[in-house]
DNA sequence: TATGGGACCTGTAGTTGGTACAGGTTCAAG
DNA sequence: CTTGAACCTGTACCAACTACAGGTCCCATA
């Protein structure tokens, strides 16, 4: 309510930015390394300052992340952004793209999860040391 | 047919190995100096010379590898293998427990997709620089 | 037998997306 | 003014490989 003359936009340190984003502070300075999130201003003692835009872009790399986006693929979407000239087609575009990713990774995993139960599934010996998940591991036409 | 007297075990070198296995060359090498291929005899001249068994033993990890068990897993599967005392039972738990993490990645793929997909069919504006693609990906309730 | 070049050797560094220290400085509450 | 939590930099580590560089070996052909 009260606000002192000259009031400045409400800032936070790391710490706190860490909390809000639940991304780790090692990993909030490695992002700053790696150049996708802004070196921020600093205190006279060296401390990073942050504002509401920091918030907001850190949210956006976590939240891509969080859908599997690859930071160069983060990178790619900042760049739109930062940009402002991005189209809807082009985000569209690599969104579709990912999903696609997505749905093949599925794919494979699904097959992965078919051979692993299937082999388990000749399992009903009890415990003979003659295995046919090994016997499955060790399969190959391969010879010398 | 006409085999000399005192006849050799066929032998290998590494890179129809790579080849009969699919696994190419500096990936033995990798798996010979993080222990999980033996280290096989020399030449005079310092070449690697593989066996038969060799072989099988790379190519269950190999097998092992593209179902999704990590190294460390193969290890303790080859650890099993080696001692010629494990138990169906204890190869069937290892193998079910890696396919119940097969499922929940898939379940969690699954998601992505979906969230992905949910953005992507809000895209229907054209091309006007107002995403709600972006718009999801900033989406958060977090302030300073 | 000499030689050319492909296959092989070792050792190190890079990849992705972070995490984990160590060892030192700053900030703010009491 | 003190104390200790929070912050700083820099480096090393994780999985599971891959990619060199720079050197050696093997063997088929001339």
């Amino acid at each position: 309510m009260a606000e002192k003359t000259h009031s400045q936009p409400p800032t936070i340190t790391i710490g706190p930015l860490s909390e809000k984003t639940g991304c780790n502070i090692e990993t909030i300075r490695y992002y700053e390394r790696i150049g996708i999130m802004p070196p921020p201003p600093r205190t006279e003692g060296g401390h990073r300052v942050y504002r509401e835009e920091h918030l907001k872009r850190l949210t956006f790399i976590r939240r891509s992340r969080e859908l599997g986006f690859t930071l160069d693929q983060v990178r790619d979407l900042l760049l739109l952004v930062d940009g402002d000239d991005f189209t809807c087609d082009e985000v569209k575009t690599m969104t579709l793209e990912h999903a696609d990713d997505v749905h093949r990774k599925i794919a494979d995993l699904k097959k992965m999860e078919r051979v692993l139960k299937d082999m388990v599934s000749q399992c009903n010996r009890g415990d003979v040391p003659d295995c046919p998940v090994i016997d499955a591991l060790f399969q190959t036409k391969a010879t010398l």
